[in-house]
DNA sequence: GGGCCGATTGTT
DNA sequence: ACAATCGGCCCG
């Protein structure tokens, strides 16, 4: 029996509607925190988790795949938020993004961490969920797909911090990660050379 | 077609 | 600090 506290399956059906996504990138990300992402596998097994940890990605962005424009791999970025954008990286891990604003603009919002066991980093949640490419371009606003998110969100604002993203060789001083403060899924400062967090602003 | 490098992770 | 491991993308 998983612990952790009870829901019912009802509350993992109702999903987010699509102006949610089709916002600023930034935003999204942050309000994204606390949203519960869930995962149908194809035995029937459904898993689910509360994100807390995001980064934003833009278009203006040099850090974004889609900066340099509209290629087969980061298409489903230039269309509406509230679909899935994987991609494959470093030759063996896959990692999840929920695409955002409106159709032409290209954003996503990175999943860094769920709160959930073996789901802390991109790249293991993927692996841990079996996430891959077959799920680039799924609606995450629709309860019926593998992959979706529901509401029950849980993170109040000032529990919101900020600090800048991982990992990239560009555009490293953007203050773009969000996460939940004291959340033990979350990387602590450790050996990424990365800002303190700070307290979001509202 | 070639070559370089990456929104990662775990080990040395 | 670095290896694992390979697809995407830029250049020619």
């Amino acid at each position: 029996m998983a612990t952790g506290r009870k829901i019912k399956i009802s509350e993992y059906l109702e999903t987010l509607p699509p102006e949610f996504f089709l916002r600023d990138t930034v935003t999204v990300a942050r309000e994204l925190l606390g949203v519960t992402l869930v995962r149908r596998l194809e035995d029937g097994t459904v898993l689910s988790g509360p994100i807390v940890e995001t980064e934003a990605y833009t278009q203006d962005d040099p850090a974004c795949h889609a900066f340099r424009g509209k290629t087969p791999r980061c298409s489903v970025m230039f269309g509406p938020g509230g679909f899935a954008y994987v991609y494959f990286i470093y030759g063996m891990y896959n990692c999840l993004n929920v695409v955002t604003e409106a159709e032409h603009t290209a954003g996503a919002v990175l999943i860094r961490a769920i709160g959930a066991e073996g789901t802390n980093g991109p790249g293991k949640l993927c692996r841990e969920w079996s996430i891959d490419r077959s799920h680039n371009g799924v609606n995450l606003m629709d309860a019926g797909s593998p992959l979706w998110l529901s509401k029950s969100s849980s993170t109040s604002s000032e529990d919101v911090e900020v600090s800048t993203r991982i990992g990239l060789s560009v555009a490293q001083d953007r203050p773009w990660r969000f996460t939940v403060r004291n959340h033990p899924s979350v990387s602590v400062g450790g050996s990424k050379r990365n800002s303190k967090p700070r307290v979001a602003n509202s």
